[in-house]
DNA sequence: TTTATATTGTGAATATTGTCACAATAAATT
DNA sequence: AATTTATTGTGACAATATTCACAATATAAA
């Protein structure tokens, strides 16, 4: 398996490119990726021959070719769905960031067990939780996004595997039991911030 | 330096043990954890080791003195005080979480340049760009969030480094550029989408 | 008390990750 | 055309992280 430090030096790389491609360039070296990105040269070019981008010896890489690589690598050539369970504060934050469709992810629908919020915003539908897997099963849902408060985070999760779904983004405080072939990738703030904290006091 | 990987375990660590210890546990055995977290039960041992956890042979651990252990690794017996610059739809979620009060942080102040938003929201003060030096200086900041525009948020995060900020938790979809003494981390929901939906292919 | 059992703590072995150094090579310059 | 220069691509090496294996040891059971 894949290094997740690796998939995230990707993923890193694609948004320096897309940068840089956005300011006029059309080829980069792996050292002016470098700098942008704060890896080595090195590793970069280790990391691109990993993609099977080749460079040309002297000339660098061209950026649509290291960006279509990186797509490919993700399999994102076309819309990844995902649906988002609880819409309260951060729920609908997510379902108002716009930046999804550039990268071609859809919120394709969101639930919530409060009948108040069961209606359309910002353009998403929002059902009740009993309509959650008929919608992963009919749209072809490839993860699901869990947004309700810590204690109710596992029972949704349960649900969410027993309708197949194999990616879970949880931003509960709360670390979640899946089977083996469930991917969770835990978004906490508050360690996020720690953690930033902790840096920073050792650069004081 | 410590890893990254092992500050962040950790964290993960704190979150299992704090939910162990609501369901009534004193006590905790290595392999208990690494059935909570994923992680093996001899790295937990060792990393338990480096922030001089001592457990009984044969008795486990004690959870208390581990939670106090990683609370004095980080350095949060007092609260640690940041502050927020865009307080849009993300920077607004964020400013209404409660949980960091919890976790001893504290978000003192938010900044904002569209004057709609310059008002006290959710107890939190919302001021103009124009007072962030004084409040970084006055309140002794430990970190700043950035919760604005792509676009802006270069421009935002040189004008926190210049105010002294050491570590900033990077909202926008960009790799800031920063002095080598200044920590960010990104938090980038698209990329993480991304990785999650990666790994549920492959376990389809 | 003796024996069996379970768990920690850690040195050694292994695996993984990243860096270094440089040959290969293409472009630019003279 | 010959020479210089800049960059890729990669094998060898170094560093780091993780697992393995087991001695040390405390508790429980007989
Ligand atoms: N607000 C933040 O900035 C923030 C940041 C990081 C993490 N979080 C975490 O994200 C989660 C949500 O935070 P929030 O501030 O948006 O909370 P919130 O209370 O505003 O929203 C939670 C939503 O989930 C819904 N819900 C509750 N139980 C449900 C269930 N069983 N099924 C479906 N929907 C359910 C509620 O009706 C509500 O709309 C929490 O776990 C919180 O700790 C929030
Ligand atoms: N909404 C999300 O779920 C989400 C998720 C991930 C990342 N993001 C990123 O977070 C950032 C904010 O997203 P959002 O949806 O909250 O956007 P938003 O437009 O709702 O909010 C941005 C806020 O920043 C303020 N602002 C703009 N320029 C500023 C400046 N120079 N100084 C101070 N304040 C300034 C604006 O007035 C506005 O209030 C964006 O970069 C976005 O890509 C958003």
């Amino acid at each position: 398996m894949s290094s997740t430090e690796f998939t995230k030096r990707l993923l890193t790389y694609r948004l320096s490119l897309l940068h840089l491609q956005e300011i006029g360039l059309n080829d980069v070296y792996s050292h002016l990726i470098a700098g942008e990105t704060g890896f080595s040269a090195a590793l970069i070019r280790k990391d691109f021959s990993r993609i099977n981008v080749k460079g040309k010896r002297r000339g660098g890489y061209e950026i649509d070719v290291i960006l279509q690589a990186i797509n490919n690598y993700f399999g994102d050539d076309k819309v990844s769905k995902v649906i988002l369970v609880g819409m309260g504060n951060i729920g609908s934050a997510i379902a108002r960031y716009k930046d999804f469709q550039n990268q071609k992810l859809r919120i394709v629908a969101a639930f919530d067990i409060d009948p108040a919020k069961q209606r359309k915003k910002f353009s998403i539908p929002v059902y009740s939780m009993g309509k959650c897997q008929e919608i992963i099963y009919c749209y072809e849902i490839e993860a699901g996004i869990i947004a309700v408060p810590a204690f109710s985070a596992q029972t949704v999760c349960d649900r969410l595997v027993y309708c197949g779904i194999k990616g879970i983004l949880n931003f509960a405080p709360v670390n979640l039991k899946v089977p083996e072939e469930v991917y969770v990738s835990n978004v906490s703030l508050s360690n996020e911030l720690r953690h930033v904290i902790y840096h920073a006091k050792q650069n004081k």
